[in-house]
DNA sequence: ACAGAACGAAGGTCAAAGACAGTCAAAGCC
DNA sequence: GGCTTTGACTGTCTTTGACCTTCGTTCTGT
């Protein structure tokens, strides 16, 4: 087992004794608990922490940094997570408004919320970007947003 | 926690103990509470308590100084409407978080909507699009949702 | 008595140093 | 060939201290 997952396990370990599923960490103590390079951290958490599985990592630099990882609470709302797993790297609009539609009608989002959400893949907000990337965009503003209605 | 954190608090807490929202320190006293230098509780009033937070911030120097710290109120449709209002075409994300969290604390948005919100705009929600547009998709962003909550 | 200088007591500014985290590409390992 | 591991470089937030400005009070010369 590489050390990867040995910090992969160490963390889910964590997580798991905590009350509300957030647990902070500061990288370099981690890296120096495990002896590696602190980007080492960085890497295991953006493979194994990430939004497709679940999780909700913040961060802050600087003095008194951390990483912060939040799970998700998976007992609810299983269509948003398969939602979310479904999610290709591009969503066109009219997918968007679909998948928005489709959460909406089965109560896994209030209408308010997906009318923002819709506002915020749609066309008007996404002007500045040129054509050949919005999808993509919209694809992680997805990804991004709806973990956090799980 | 950072001394800054600690400072910020004690300030939070002994201002929403007040009746009118308004707190008065001393620079030098405060320092010496926290046993740190007096500029770092400028460095916590202009982080933690700017304009943008919602905060008013008064002082007068020499004898008798003070620092004077104000919490602004005004209804959740103004502050909606004057925040937009100031909306520039760039809005970098500190900026937003800024906004957003202000929103929120005023009441203008639920907790979940200015997550939402705030992930919306975040680096991993707009990383596919080149960093010289990302200020003026935020922009866009934040207009054209929170105009729904108006 | 009084205007003004001098002094002490606040708070303000800014830049340097320190402490963390993020990124990215090259190298290493199945 | 695709994960992993490393490390140089970058970005951001915090802490500290030297130096500056403003205000109230006290002393001083006339």
């Amino acid at each position: 087992m590489g050390i990867t997952d040995l910090i992969a396990g160490f963390l889910q370990g964590s997580l798991e004794e905590t009350e509300n599923g957030v647990l902070e960490i500061q990288r370099s103590d981690l890296a120096q608990r495990f002896n590696c390079v602190p980007s080492q951290i960085n890497y295991v958490v953006s493979t194994r922490f990430s939004p497709e599985r679940g999780y909700i990592v913040e961060s802050r630099r600087g003095g008194n940094g951390y990483i912060r990882i939040t799970r998700v609470r998976v007992d609810h709302e299983t269509l948003l997570m398969h939602v979310i797993n479904s999610l290709g790297d591009e969503v066109d609009f009219s997918s968007a408004r679909a998948i928005l539609g489709n959460l909406l009608h089965a109560g896994a989002l209030e209408e308010r919320t997906a009318k923002m959400l819709l506002a915020a893949v749609g066309d008007k907000a996404l002007g500045a970007a040129p054509k050949e990337i919005r999808d993509r965009i919209r694809a992680d503003i997805l990804k991004n947003t709806l973990i956090l209605q799980v």
